[in-house]
DNA sequence: AATTACTTGCACACCAATGTGCAAGTTTCG
DNA sequence: CGAAACTTGCACATTGGTGTGCAAGTAATT
């Protein structure tokens, strides 16, 4: 169960997507199908209508009263999702800290909305047109980009890959971390995997370790 | 294009599967079908049997002549997917190599046979039953646990995540720099991506280049 | 308590993909 | 050359998921 639910200000009319329910139980249904089908799709982004609507407790008539689709469910998660992205990403990008701190910050804010990326990820390419996908999921590379050109420019990564694929290596890196989390397999906050992250920049892992740290208990 | 089609003894009689091609141009196109299935899937899982047939410039109702089914087809791959996976963890389980050594002959030989690797995670735990995924998969992750075991033991790796994470960290970083060479972003024949596993795993930079290089110009 | 908003349970139309049957072609091998 | 092996082009049945209409239920707000 995915607990967040922030009462966001409820944005007024997406044109297309039906009218936002009166009742209360009603939104808590809206809310809970949102959540059901964000964690049903990233697990199989092919799960059907119907499963997801049972999955939430529902019958499939009533999702279709809260999204005229297929289509229309897909984007409100995928905003909801491209949101919480952005925001984490903004977040991120706090004063010029030295590139360490500035990477492991990234992976930290990036693991807060975990479950958001991996869905994005998961709903990936299919699903919309061409370069819908990239355009969400790039600004991620892009910023992992900037920061592992500037780090290697001050010498402090390692220069064994191309900063285009060390930052899509950490990408999937980063994307693996996540899901034995979901498995089960590990519990982290966040720490484990920066840290993770910047020995695999090359970061001597002593000093890796160290930078997370300063990050984390301040 | 993918040109391996290396003559392979023709497996006899697998049962479900349709007669084998007597006649020449039959059995190259059941080649260039198998081989453009593969292409065709690892890029999108869900390619439609005629999409298949079409982009091997045959027609549906010719595809079904050679497989008696999607399923079969599937399997097919999937079969010769595993099979080169087989043999390429075979091929690293080398003699006792120190840790570091083993680590990096399991990267080159995975990387091998990337393409297979990546339409096995391509066709995913969808397509067949539960167990099937993690069973053909599941090899090489454990061959990684065992050698991050073995050198952690020895001090060689780095300890900054348990080993099984450690392993499927690394199969993520795996998949995503094969995924930047299929997209033309890089090119590489292994090193480089050894390089990047041993340091992901905590292997000093300067180290672990020492140790492919000493690998792959042997 | 009455109204109104939602939910449910069918039934149905629709579509895209799968898989088959059959009657031509066309090619390859003996 | 001629028979057998393949390919092709329909046509057709089947299936599984989608989306909609409507009538009857249930629950929340006034």
């Amino acid at each position: 169960m995915t607990r967040d639910a922030a009462a966001e200000p409820e944005e007024s009319p997406p044109p297309g997507a039906a009218a936002p329910p009166r009742r209360s139980h009603a939104r808590a249904n809206r809310a809970r199908i949102l959540a059901v089908a964000r964690r049903e799709l990233s697990a199989n982004p092919e799960a059907t209508i119907d499963e997801i609507a049972r999955a939430a407790g529902v019958v499939r008539r009533t999702l279709y009263a809260h999204f005229p689709g297929r289509t229309a469910l897909l984007e409100a998660i995928a905003d909801e999702a491209a949101g919480a992205l952005r925001g984490a990403l903004e977040a991120a990008a706090g004063p010029a800290d030295p590139p360490e701190q500035a990477l492991a910050r990234h992976t930290l804010e990036l693991w807060r909305v975990g479950d958001r990326y991996r869905t994005l990820i998961a709903l990936g390419h299919k699903s919309f047109g061409d370069g819908w996908f990239e355009d969400l999921t790039e600004p991620a590379l892009r910023n992992a980009v900037e920061i592992l050109r500037r780090g290697r420019a001050a010498g402090v990564f390692g220069d064994h890959l191309p900063v285009e694929v060390l930052a899509s290596g950490i990408g999937g890196l980063l994307l693996a971390l996540l899901q034995s989390v979901n498995a089960g397999r590990w519990q982290d906050t966040g720490p484990g995997a920066a840290t993770a992250v910047l020995i695999a920049a090359g970061v001597d892992p002593a000093r890796a370790r160290e930078t997370v740290t300063s990050l984390t208990s301040a």
